[in-house]
RNA sequence: GGAAGGUUGGCCGAGUGGUUUAAGGCACCGGUCUUGAAAACCGGCAGAGGCGCAAGCCUCUCGUGAGUUCGAAUCUCACACCUUCCGCCA
């Protein structure tokens, strides 16, 4: 959520840097409720001044064992009428909560202004796609024709966007996790964690818009249950209601966790294969950093997701996200897309976002500066990596002529010593 | 599912209707002392919000929400969460 303080303050730059990323603030709603408040509030804190300063001389007299019947009788009425103003401030107050809590982050000023995917601003890119001297096939037709993907039986169980695994290719999907897992703990300084996979709905508010996107998330019938789209919905909220010492920034996790997700928007996107499904893994990272740290650590933590990419030999372009193609709660996002040769695309593996304090206002985690103050800390995350995707990469760019698929040398360790899938 | 106990500031903890302006301690920050450090001593120290040029003043918050009352951390009701025990269970 943006600071209160900037709108009353700044209300043009705020309106503006909206606009940026297309959305239009209703500077109108927004002084109508301002005014509301501003009135009701002085009306009520006036009324309970009041009250508070003649209950106290009651109890003043009532101790003296004098009599207090006076005070009383200026005192009455007061009680209700502050009551009745404080239900009303209470309402204007949850109509203003309601009205901010929809609102997006502001984009940096650096963040190239547009309006979709087109608009995106490739910053770097690493390795070249490979060229093949036989037919390339797409990961379906690899992992099928390995007998280790299996949609038929998926859909058996569970309908559409799911996958069965099977074999040493269930084996590679686990040996990708732990990989990443060993590389951003013992290489990037993370603290792995294990999380619970649902959220309450204060906690899912707490890193986007609840409101706006609940849509787009499974939620458990009867409770105040959401399964996690990814694990930044737990993670990020480590620190909600906080106030963290400044001297334990900045905080690192990494999480490996199922991600599950309505995908409701994008019925007929990717229906092919396991890049777009309801339930896939993801090794997140996450960070909680001081603000002034926040940019520097973004750029980190982006590296350390491109890392994994490197150590696989996965090539990859990092693209800086345009205005209109950034998430709801994010002030600046690097996409990291993968080459898949089935697709002869690149396509995205990972997002790695700062949200600086927009998340931590939501949340109200806080950390405590250099003067003792509690302010809000700035989170960041990104994926490292989406596991179902890095899959996906790995049997593309690794088949060979035979339908079998090269283990990427990185792997060999945490495969068991295999080095090469072949059919059985 | 049943029963009992509990929830107070960054942490611990006192507080059963009115000088409570939430005691005291720990931690933290500043100072005195010291070659330096520790100890000791002195001082500061919750959060959110409003009004104000400022100094400052005011309001709210003792798990959450209602209620009783002139006045609630304290009394009543509901709910949430935690702990322990019983039952069930991977």
């Amino acid at each position: 959520m943006l600071d209160i303080q900037l709108l009353r303050k700044d209300l043009p730059a705020v309106v503006a840097g909206l606009k940026r990323r297309g959305f239009e603030f209703d500077v109108a709603a927004f002084q109508k409720l301002e005014d509301e408040r501003r009135k009701l509030q002085l009306r009520t804190e006036e009324l309970q001044a009041r009250r508070n300063a003649l209950s106290k001389q009651v109890g003043a007299l009532k101790g003296k064992g004098e009599d207090a019947s006076a005070v009383l009788a200026q005192v009455a009425g007061i009680g209700d009428e502050a009551k009745a103003n404080e239900a009303a401030l209470a309402d204007v107050q949850q109509r203003q909560s309601d009205f901010l809590r929809v609102i997006p982050n502001i984009p940096r000023p650096e963040v190239p202004e547009g309006g979709s995917a087109g608009d995106n601003v490739e910053v770097r890119r690493w390795g070249e796609p490979r060229a093949f001297d036989f037919p390339v096939k797409d990961h379906v037709d690899v992992g099928v024709g390995l007998g280790g993907l299996d949609f038929e039986t998926a859909a058996k169980l569970s309908g559409a966007r799911f996958s069965v695994l099977r074999g040493p290719v269930a084996r590679l999907h686990r040996a990708l996790a732990q990989f990443m897992l060993q590389v951003h703990t013992e290489e990037h300084g993370y603290t792995e964690v294990y999380v619970p996979y649902m959220v309450s709905g204060e906690c899912a508010d707490g890193v986007s818009s609840l409101a706006k996107f609940k849509d787009d998330l499974f939620k458990l019938e009867g409770r105040d249950l959401y399964l996690i789209p990814t694990a930044e919905y737990p993670v990020t909220n480590f620190v909600r209601d906080e106030i963290v010492e400044g001297s334990r920034l900045p905080l690192r996790y990494v999480c490996h966790s199922p991600c599950f997700r309505s995908e409701a928007g994008s019925y007929g996107k990717d229906t092919r294969g396991m890049i777009r499904q309801h339930q896939f893994d993801k090794v997140e990272i996450v960070q909680m950093v001081r603000p002034e740290r926040s940019a520097e650590a973004h750029e980190q933590l982006t590296g350390h997701a491109e890392a994994i990419l490197r150590k696989l030999g996965l090539p990859y372009r990092t693209m800086l996200l345009c205005t209109g193609d950034m998430g709801f709660s994010s002030a600046k996002t690097y996409d990291i897309e993968v080459w898949l040769p089935g697709q002869n695309a690149y396509r995205e593996i990972s997002s790695c976002s700062t949200y600086e304090a927009f998340q931590a206002r939501r949340m109200q985690a806080r950390y405590r500066n250099d003067g003792g103050k509690a302010e809000p800390l700035h989170t960041l995350n990104g994926s490292g990596l989406a596991v179902g995707r890095t899959l996906v990469a790995v049997l593309e760019h690794f088949q060979n002529a035979d339908g079998s698929v090269t283990v990427p040398p990185a792997l060999v360790p945490f495969m068991g010593g295999v080095a090469r899938i072949e059919r059985r």
